[in-house]
DNA sequence: CGGCTCCCCTGTAAGC
DNA sequence: TGCTTACAGGGGAGCC
């Protein structure tokens, strides 16, 4: 389940792998990547006009907000001053793959779309269950940045330098949904998914029902920096490979999956405290936690 | 408009 | 044993 310390992972091994390289070639071998996660069905004319819109471009070097992940390019013969700056953007969703082949090497059976890079290597997009998505999308600016234009409702995630942790803070507090599914509202904070955002609040002690509208500000920003950090020491191990639907660039796995304090650990002894982590469902998301260390919000008298 | 539910999809595993 | 059904989840559409 690729988050932000699964994509950044890729996003790092693309950088060695895909900047310079010129697109000699696309393959779509599934055309529904193309579509939204809503909208697996694509007219068949897509297909042409994604490959046209990649055919011989120069990349550059991928970036990242959140688990979105782009690569900019420049078209052949364009002046990247002028002309209207666009890129190759990609979402992993639940089982998407980047995968940097050796042209000759056998094409796995999940790969959706194939880019050629130069005379003798490929970037495959390989996705089993088909939430990712591959497409183009023009560059619009976001103060000092410039982000796909599909991307710009997406929040600043909690490694970006840019990002505002008060603010962010601020913003949760007003909401009076469970704090979980705030947390991973990616146009509030954005790089949280399932798995993290079930991992921070236990580093934080917060039960994930909690209300933030009836939170002190502190306890929020605590579960924020807590996700910043359990993101960070993540990265650190390369992310998490749970099920092997995960892997980086060149095919390695994550090994935070050691790390975990309650994700998928239900019904076994937290390490904090000796209680029963419990499984309960938030938003339709499974959501772990330890009743002990997340102890529920008081009821409000009314 | 905030907040919620549903749905896209496939592989795995439980149930009958 | 073999079929059917339930479940997993990121994010957007659509509804109240």
């Amino acid at each position: 389940m690729p988050e932000l310390p699964e994509v950044e992972s890729v996003r790092r091994g693309l950088q060695d792998r895909v900047t310079g390289a010129r697109v000699s070639g696309v393959r779509v071998l599934d055309p529904r990547i193309l579509g939204s996660t809503s909208q697996r069905r694509v007219p068949p004319e897509a297909v042409g006009a994604f490959a046209a819109a990649v055919a011989g471009v120069g990349l550059r070097a991928p970036e990242r907000r959140g688990k979105f992940l782009w690569v900019p390019f420049v078209r052949p013969g364009e002046d990247p001053q002028s002309a209207p700056p666009a890129a190759l953007t990609l979402h992993l969703g639940m089982s998407g793959q980047l995968r940097v082949h050796a042209a000759h090497d056998p094409v796995h059976r999940h790969t959706r779309a194939v880019l050629a890079l130069g005379q003798d290597r490929e970037l495959r997009f390989l996705d089993q269950r088909i939430f990712g998505h591959i497409g183009v999308d023009v560059l619009v600016p976001d103060g000092p940045d410039a982000v796909p234009r599909s991307t710009s409702h997406i929040a600043r995630d909690p490694l970006d330098a840019r990002w505002n942790a008060e603010a962010t803070a601020r913003v949760v507090q007003r909401s009076r949904a469970a704090l979980k599914s705030v947390l991973m509202n990616q146009s509030v904070v954005s790089g949280v998914g399932n798995i993290y955002a079930d991992e921070a609040l236990h580093r934080a002690g917060v039960h994930p029902l909690a209300v933030p509208a009836r939170m002190r500000i502190s306890r929020i920003r605590r579960v924020l920096d807590e996700s910043r950090s359990v993101m960070l020491a993540a990265l650190a191990q390369g992310g998490t490979s749970f099920d092997a639907l995960y892997v980086h660039v060149n095919g390695d796995s994550g090994y935070f999956e050691r790390s975990l304090r309650v994700y998928g650990r239900d019904g076994r002894p937290c390490a904090t405290c000796g209680g029963v982590i419990r499984r309960i469902v938030v938003g339709a998301r499974g959501t772990h936690l330890c009743p002990r260390c997340q102890p529920a919000q008081r009821p409000r008298r009314s």
